[in-house]
DNA sequence: CTGAAAGCGCTTACAG
DNA sequence: CTGAAAGCGCTTACAG
């Protein structure tokens, strides 16, 4: 069977197409009575908009972007992107609008893309994730002129809006209550050191261990995966002053963290304390269960879908700053005991 | 600045627009040097073709859509379905295809979402995953016509074309290697009961268990999710013949099976083995780290994008079977030891 | 081999 | 308040 179209409509109600348009859209134009008829009709015929029409007449294809960068097999292991989508997807949802979805290897092949949808007319403005201390893509999409919205940053984020929480006020917090539980060393199993929040959170976790007179603070960098999160634990509890509480910035690589320690027979909380960034099932589930920071990610996704939504409508909202992420003490962490 | 249009060129190029089509589509019908004027003076413009004129023209929207439809929190904690994207995405990236994806609540929002994409022409085909034992999705899809591969299945994918692997084949293989090491009593802590691979794999763990005269297997039905992988894990080991070996769904009840074994202070592998079904970094970084059942996902995904681009194309290829998963053991699994 | 024209389904001034 | 027409950027028969 064949799709209804507007001429259908407008030949069924006895009308032109040019009222079907306008009583479609709830534009003024045509009678009430003539718009109760003709969306009985469309109603009737189950007529949807023809999407490629529409965008064809200018009007936006609503369709927003997203691509990806990170080999699968990371992207995979952490829930924080999934849960974005499902943020994202209940805002796009109601309007109609959809989500693309694209990898990509690398900055360079991520802009491709972005040209690409724009010079296609495909999408009506783009998400950006995981900004670089040196993002190439800001500045290619500035130059595009294509509606964006970055998670994360300032810095680096340019002339863009930006959907953002702090990174420091966790990371303060963490500290100080690790030192209020007694822990003089402390370090850090960060992500990859390239990655905006990756410096914000180092430079938020240098300043809290000197603010508190902690000396002995090591932060060692990783690509997120769970063996190297388990090769960085095994060097901090090799070292000769090892670490009694160990933060993580995800949650497979704590746990890769608990594994070690369990390795090394270490008791965790007892001998060490582990906390992971991000909380997650995966989190809760091992034992002891990880201390984790909690952010809502599924309201930073919808937070930065609606900001883009209204960029695209010619708005220029302020720059939607969300909750921090809240520390949520389990059995990973405790006061530092007697040995040693 | 404005998009180039294929008039631009047909004025710059010297030819009529009709040409300059056929030139850029690789159509019989201009010369050999008029075509490389052409493709040149396309290429100097940055010339693409627009998505909306296209689709508009009868041609394809160039989009496939996945609908996913789980809460977000048991999306995230799987690897499964990112893995998936990256598959679909590595075969739709070389022809200029794109992913749209969208989240349902339930089985009727979900075809609902197939009808507005399927009236508004947003995408070319669909694929399917998580086919239920009564699908209302299959039949509202052979009713739309649309383009559908299901992934899994069959049974219950009546007429559509369907990617699939066997998974009887791996529940065999791993009840029988475990019988080898002499567990006689094994249990299943399975997922949803009403997907077919749920209903797949309970069967064939009955009949494997029959087959190999293992009189107490039992099976466990959950939601997937950690939490309820514990309580299953807590139940089997707390009764009075309780299993010495359990076989998980997925990976994160796998890892809250062996907190719960740690828990109960039974040591795994000697007194209790386990495997987790699909590997994971999660399921490599615990300890001891699980002995899994491997499936290449991301290979699942391109053969149904890879099969679904055909049918858009009118073609009808065979369904393909994708290798089973393959035992993978690592130190969860065991012997018998003699106590108990 | 090439040019002029119609058409895809919609929107939007422009006359009546 | 309504109808007839042009146009969005392509593709595709149909004449030359």
């Amino acid at each position: 069977m064949k799709r209804a179209t507007i001429a259908d409509i407008a030949q069924r109600a006895g009308v032109s197409q040019g009222a079907v348009s306008y009583a479609l859209n709830g534009r003024p134009g045509v009678s009430e009575s003539t718009r109760a008829r003709v969306l009985a009709v469309a109603n009737e015929l189950g007529w949807r908009p023809s999407a490629a029409a529409r965008a064809l007449t200018g009007a936006h294809a609503g369709v927003i972007g997203l691509v990806l960068c990170r080999p699968p097999s990371i992207l995979g292991a952490e829930p924080f992107f999934m849960e974005l989508f499902s943020g994202i997807e209940a805002e796009l949802k109601p309007r109609s609008c959809a989500l693309m979805l694209q990898m990509a290897d690398d900055q360079d092949s991520e802009i491709e893309v972005y040209r690409r949808w724009r010079a296609e007319g495909r999408v009506d403005g783009v998400i950006v994730v995981e900004v670089d201390v040196a993002d190439r893509r800001i500045p290619a999409l500035e130059e595009l002129g294509m509606p964006a919205v970055v998670i994360g940053g300032p810095p680096g984020t340019g002339s863009l809006a930006s959907v953002r929480s702090d990174e420091s006020v966790p990371v303060h917090e963490t500290v100080e209550y690790l030192a209020a539980l007694g822990h003089r060393r402390i370090a850090r199993v960060a992500g990859l050191p390239h990655l905006v929040h990756t410096a914000v959170r180092d430079e938020a976790f240098a300043a809290a261990c000197t603010r508190l007179d902690l000396p002995g603070c090591a932060t060692l960098h990783t690509d997120y995966t769970g063996e190297e999160g388990a090769r960085a634990t095994r060097r901090l509890l090799s070292s000769p002053a090892r670490p009694t509480a160990i933060v993580y910035d995800n949650d497979i690589m704590a746990v890769a963290g608990l594994s070690v320690a369990q390795e090394m027979r270490l008791r965790v909380p007892d001998e060490l304390s582990l906390v992971a960034w991000d909380d997650s099932q995966l989190a809760q589930v091992v034992r002891p269960a990880l201390t984790a920071l909690r952010r809502d990610v599924p309201a930073m996704g919808a937070a930065a879908a609606r900001h883009l939504l209204s960029l695209v409508h010619g708005e220029r909202p302020p720059d939607v700053e969300t909750e921090p992420a809240r520390l949520t003490p389990r059995g990973s962490t405790g006061p530092v005991s007697g040995s040693r």
